[in-house]
DNA sequence: TACTACCCCTTGCTGAACTAGGTATAAGGC
DNA sequence: GCCTTATACCTAGTTCAGCAAGGGGTAGTA
């Protein structure tokens, strides 16, 4: 399928789900999708990276440099009005997205 | 996210599901994704046709010409047994992404 | 001192899907 | 006979996400 085990576009999706409890920075956010996801969806850093840039540019996410907890230089991501509201929409077209595909992947002869 | 409605990838798996049944030409797939999907998923002619031919190169699908139910001429694509193999293993593929998936997306805050 | 974990980034490439066109035939209405 | 609609196939050019494979630098620890 496309690359080797992602969908492509969710990526998106799950980032902001990541960054929507509060501010966070890339590479906590790269640990974050590890643990949840487990082995199925890898995110390499040189997607993880474009993509943070991605959604700035389209002004879903806000950036600034802080401290992370281990006392280093870190940039943090922010859900801004519109990323939260992309996120919203984007959790309705997964599920709707979602529903649709497992019903004709488990359909009968029409 | 990519495209507008589809999570890229998702076309290979449905088209193998729509000739899983036996032999079918390219319209008719087309046809069959656009009632079982609905508007949620519209695949465009400009993606279907090169993604059977897609397939057909890999050895998933192949192809013969006949004739269609209203009498004209049309590319019957028929599954190979290790298109078989591909649908099957990218079925559990799918419920294993659409599982994490969605437990990403409803989790609270960790 | 060396090593590991943390934290950021880019370039070049592949390949799927979109846009936007094109050709041709059968059936049915006028 | 002619026009329209539905059927049936196709391609070229573009966009853009993700991959592979690198790069740099800092804090803490052995």
């Amino acid at each position: 399928m496309a690359g080797s085990d992602l969908f492509t576009g969710s990526l998106d999706l799950l980032i902001l789900k990541a960054v929507s409890w509060g501010p966070r920075h890339g590479y906590a956010i790269g640990q974050w999708l590890k643990q949840t996801t487990g082995e199925v969806i890898s995110v390499q850093e040189g997607a993880l990276y474009p993509a943070l840039h991605r959604l700035e540019r389209r002004g879903w996410l806000a950036e600034e440099w802080g401290i992370s907890e281990t006392n280093r230089e870190a940039k943090f991501y922010r859900l801004t009005p519109e990323g939260r509201k992309q996120l919203k929409s984007g959790l309705s077209r997964w599920q709707e997205f979602s529903r649709v595909m497992t019903l004709s992947l488990t359909a009968d002869q029409p």
